[in-house]
DNA sequence: AAATAAATTGTACGGTGTACAGAGATAGTG
DNA sequence: CACTATCTCTGTACACCGTACAATTTATTT
């Protein structure tokens, strides 16, 4: 029970400048590891234990900076069209994550329970609400809205992970890749015909696109 | 160049194995490490690279297995009307995925670009222009559709690994925790009127919601 | 100045992926 | 048959990871 609050010592290290290393080595396609966290800012690897509990504490903390704020950005214009509003979000978002490599592999790697996300839940449930849609149907779509964007996100961000210089490697190794790689690869002409669509990457336009047949069939 | 084809040795295990022992250790709430699966089928670490190259080898292998036949199941009905497959198809999905925790977050931490994947996509995409959506449409569809069912999926899924015994933990560390846990947690009136939306665990119901309004969306 | 609490380090343990070299088994060839 | 090429699998090793525990340093309150 901490009888007296007797206070402290010095902080020279906050969480901040921990997940701003943590970010620095997401974006040089590193790992946001504990011990690489720890000697970016130049400090023994445990002594990130003092800010976080443990490693899912900083990923959770990296998601929520990561996520920003939903205050911002033209999602707070409440003059503007809700159809307009959702869609600036939803780019103010990708283009957050999108600018981290190995931010969508994060993103699905835990549970979305942090207060950002909560609040960004909220703000977009208050927005369908408001525009008009029961509260049942509201909450539903603000779950698919959720689920598209940041499952297009994570698919179009996944394993961006630099390869690297690739260094000689085994050649027995080279070998078993080779073979590995000859996977029966049959033909799909119609995916042929239509053009790339399980693209790692999607355009601006198709990533809009498809938002907008889901608010489409929300409001329809 | 391999000159002259002298063929080969004894072959007591197959990939099959290898796989079987990493589900099973994701259906035990363990990881699907290689070092899992060697000592899974009794054999030292190392022997798992002569027949996948690498990690992401194992889990690219391991997805294309989850995600099963496209051509099986509900979907393959072709006298139905293409909403129900579709419908058959995802619940399909959901069922082989949701079965083995830990695969939701495993199908977001790669590309997405195996053969079970393309050939996935080549069906949808076939299905929906029989359906009479134009070409360039249909393809985005599809791309809207695999990323709502697997994101939806991959959100649902994601993290439910066992925290197990937790066993006794550092008195400081527990300390540290506790003041970790206390975010400023402030109240969202409307995500507690509207009832759960974020929850980690969504109901059939919802999920069939999700994905019928993507529907009409599309097909408006 | 003394006591106390927090930040940080040193050391260590068990886990991971995987490179490399060698041992053993199997097959086709002479 | 023996020979030899080819493949599977093991032993060992390295670098990396998360993190527990104890001891040390530092700042602050008394």
């Amino acid at each position: 029970m901490a009888t007296r609050g007797r206070p402290g010592p010095r902080r020279t290290l906050t969480e901040d400048e921990l997940l701003d290393a943590a970010l620095q080595l997401l974006d040089e396609g590193g790992q946001a590891s504990i011990r690489g966290i720890a000697a970016k800012v130049g400090v023994a690897p445990n002594a990130v234990y003092t800010y976080f509990p443990d490693k899912s504490a900083v990923i959770a903390a990296l998601i929520e900076r990561l996520l920003g704020d939903a205050d911002t950005g033209g999602f707070a214009d409440e003059s503007r069209p809700w159809r307009e509003r959702i869609e600036a979000l939803a780019l103010d978002l990708r283009a957050n994550l999108v600018a981290h490599p190995g931010a969508g592999a994060l993103l699905m790697s835990g549970p979305m329970d942090g207060p950002r996300t909560t609040a960004l839940n909220e703000r977009l449930l208050g927005l369908l609400i408001d525009a008009g849609l029961d509260p049942a149907d509201a909450a539903r779509s603000t779950y698919l809205l959720i689920v598209y964007v940041l499952g297009s996100i994570a698919l179009e961000v996944a394993d961006e992970t630099d390869p690297g210089p690739l260094p000689p490697e085994d050649a027995r190794v080279a070998r078993r890749r080779a073979t590995y790689d000859q996977i029966p690869a049959e033909v799909f002409p119609r995916s042929a015909a239509a053009g790339p669509t399980m693209a790692r990457f999607i355009t601006t336009e198709q990533y809009l696109w498809g938002l907008r047949r889901i608010l489409d069939g929300i409001k329809g």
